[in-house]
Parts: structure tokens; C-alpha cells; sequence
DNA sequence: TAAAAATACTCCATAGGTATTTTAT
DNA sequence: ATAAAATACCTATGGAGTATTTTTA
């Protein structure tokens, strides 16, 4: 499972509609519609009440709140990185590298 | 990014090679190689010392940890979703539903 | 009937596999 | 020389978009 899935299930259960949600996230409706549709399938659970006023979660406080968890772990990770980012910087190939040796690594 | 890519790079720390850990995980090792090379890239870090013994992780503890950390909320998160569907089992379209109605969801 | 979601379709990017080459002790 | 990683190449699947249809209060 990727992890936009989880940032877009999030996001409709906020927003209340796919449409509203595809807007917040960049992606087109079908896009989200499809998103939502592959949890459920992967997840083998109909996660939404759909209705002409848009999308409500059915029993389903739980599990947004593991997924929130889950994407806050995540940010965890990547602001991790960040922080290896600059610690080592100076020794990894970044981006262009000009003619640089080919072993610019850690050495200790 | 996705969880598999977590768990590829948890498996390469662990076995200590990108070729044991492609076993483990029942994958070719150029795919094994590959989604460390995605994460390094989406991550902006190189993350291993490659050596003819294998990898080894460049001050990653943190980052180790982090991913464990996610891979644990993801877990939590498929355990809700199997409660949720022990839970809404039967009011459920699931797989072939015989002639059953389309509006068969939770009601309460 | 009107908003919202789902479907159909097309295209391109990516993921994975096998075979091979490169690397570094 | 050898175990391990990286690369090359190919194929198939999936993800995203636009356009359209279906749904239901």
C-alpha cells in the first residue's frame, strides 16, 4: 500500500467529498475515486457511505485514526532524512555532480 | 512512497545483504536493489556503505527506527481493518454477492 | 434534477523479472 | 577469484488524466 492512498483517505473523510478532496490534493476526482476504492479492496472493507452529498465514514473512527498514525510516522522518517540530508552533505553525489570521484562517500 | 519500500530496506539492514534480503522477501535481487536505489533517491540520502560483503548502514539508526516505527502503524492499521471487516461482515458486498441488493450497508 | 461518484478509455511510467556486467577485497 | 551489487533490457501492470455515464436524495 502507498502511502498517498492513506493521505487520501484521510483527506475525503476531511473534505466529506471525493471531489472536494481531489481539489485539496492535486489529483483529478476519478483519480481519488480510485484511490478510495483500492483500500477498501485492499483493505477488504467499504469504508464509506456513499451519498449524494458526498462520502461518510462507516464505522471507521479507528481506523482514521491509525492511518493518521501511520502518515505521522512517515513524516517522522522523512524528517529523519532531512536531518541525515545535512549531516552528511558535502560527502554524498547530490544532484550534478561536477566531475566528481565516483567514491565521494562516508569514509569513518 | 511505499511501504514495501520500508520493509525492503528494514530486511537489507537486518540480513546484511541485498541478496539475502531478496530471499526473505521473495523478490529478484536487482528488485531488491532497485527499491533501495528509489528510497536513497526519494530520500535524498545514501543510506548504505556498499562493500563486497554486503551494506551497510550509514549512520541510519535513526532512520531504522523510524521506518520500524511506520511499518508498526501500517501493521496496527491492517489489524483494525480485519476487526472492521469481522465487524461489518454480512452487511458487505463482498465478492460474489447473489442477487443481493445494492443498498445492503450499515444501517445503524 | 443536480451534485457527486463511478466507469470507460487511453497513454505513459514504473515495477519486476532474467541475463549480464561491474565492483572491490 | 569471488561474492555481491548494479546495469541493461523487456514486458506487463497500474496510475493518472479527460470525457462520459450512473447514482440517489
Amino acid at each position: 500500500m502507498d502511502i498517498h492512498l492513506l493521505k487520501t483517505f484521510v483527506a475525503v473523510v476531511r473534505e466529506g467529498t471525493i471531489t472536494r478532496a481531489s481539489e485539496k490534493l492535486f489529483l483529478s476526482q476519478p483519480a481519488v475515486s480510485a484511490h478510495i476504492k483500492a483500500m477498501e479492496e485492499s483493505l477488504g472493507v467499504s469504508l464509506f457511505e456513499r451519498t449524494p452529498r458526498g462520502m461518510f465514514l462507516i464505522e471507521g473512527e479507528r481506523l482514521l485514526v491509525k492511518a493518521e498514525q501511520t502518515l505521522a510516522a512517515h513524516r517522522d522518517l522523512l524528517d529523519e532524512a532531512t536531518r541525515l540530508r545535512g549531516k552528511l552533505s558535502g560527502q554524498l553525489k547530490l544532484g550534478v555532480s561536477s566531475s566528481t570521484s565516483p567514491n565521494s562517500r562516508v569514509t569513518s
